[in-house]
DNA sequence: CGCAAATATGCGTGCCCCGCAAAATTCGAC
DNA sequence: GTCGAATTTTGCGGGGCACGCATATTTGCG
């Protein structure tokens, strides 16, 4: 990566950082895209630049993170049976995205707020929509099925539904209880073929 | 329901066609929210009584699907298994508000463009995450299962993300296919564990 | 160095969404 | 029917967002 690209780089995590922490700070309606330019050190002309709103700017974290899943799970063997191969790929997504989040109780009441403002849940939906079809394009090859076809999609969307209810059921858990277990539960319920327990 | 009521409901049903009818013809963009009030005969201040923005106006009616389907799901005979209970329940209200759409290629043309709309891409995400949520209740009951618990609302997200690969898979299809044909196949994998075909 | 390409910025515009208070309408009691 | 209370509609104004466009600035390279 040259010089100029990694520059950019920087920039749009210093924005998409400033605005996530301001929104958990006071509120997603009380951050201004001045405020999110400001605090990232560039023009507000500029932040559209590089996000084409607030809530694109605070969600590319989500979509970053369902890239990676998808990239995990190309890495890995390809004789691996599909399941254990997915739920492997999840967890080490989140696990290696992990040291950057704030554990505080305070910090997670903000995230919980900021995420019942609508334009951010739409916005968070649409990523996943978009990591989800990127992850259908990884498990047609592995189950050497159509990718035009629906199978691969259903797949990967029901793991992307997946992984919303487990983070939502984590967020609202109390007393607070680790993610992995959370989430590999809910991935065994999916590999049972959600069978009723 | 009294005079007052129904008259509103008129009203919101009066924006909301207008709001479809406008943007599938001229595209999401060039729809003014003057031009949707004036084609329902209230003023644009009015306009924003019913509906937060214009993508929630044209949702509403995916939303009133959903909710159609959490409802016939809990008209079924209790002792039904789940699976086939879930996919008469979707197809029966798929096909109960199928007779409202406009089936010309120019009308289709029209929405699949419309529904490229990033605002409203995440609008109608969320309010399939708000049916989920009803479908996730009637679920919880019928199971037998913690209306709490992960289980119900995996299944209800499943479900969500299975119509919405099918909806999105069908309206692509060239030469176009029977709806519900696509809608079966898909709700089949699902019940069959999503197991690899 | 000096030029071409890429990026950042400033400015202006059109639109959206909502709060607020003033009309207008509706409903029920009499 | 009529009157008063409750509800709904409307107009106005403001704050803010997203973006097109032209200009200035920075960057990488020969």
């Amino acid at each position: 990566m040259g010089l100029r690209e990694s520059k950019k780089q920087r920039t749009r995590e210093a924005l998409s950082w400033a605005a996530i922490r301001l929104a958990v700070e006071r509120g997603f309606d009380n951050v201004l895209v001045e405020d999110i330019a400001a605090a990232a050190g560039v023009s507000p002309r500029t932040f559209n630049n590089y996000f084409s709103s607030k809530a694109e700017a605070i969600a590319t974290r989500h979509l970053d993170r369902g890239r990676r899943i998808a990239a995990e799970l190309r890495a890995r063997p390809a004789d691996e049976p599909l399941w254990p191969a997915v739920a492997e790929s999840v967890a080490a997504a989140f696990l290696a995205m992990a040291g950057e989040d704030d554990t505080s109780d305070h910090w997670q009441a903000g995230v919980r707020a900021m995420l019942e403002h609508p334009a951010l849940q739409g916005e968070v939906l649409r990523v996943n929509a978009r990591a989800d079809a990127e992850l259908a394009e990884v498990i047609a090859e592995r189950t050497g099925t159509d990718p035009a076809g629906m199978y691969p999609r259903l797949v990967a969307g029901a793991v992307g539904a997946t992984i919303l209810v487990a983070t939502d059921h984590w967020r609202r858990a109390t007393p607070s209880v680790p993610f992995e277990t959370v989430l590999r539960e809910a991935l065994r319920h999916l590999a049972n073929g959600l069978s009723t327990p």
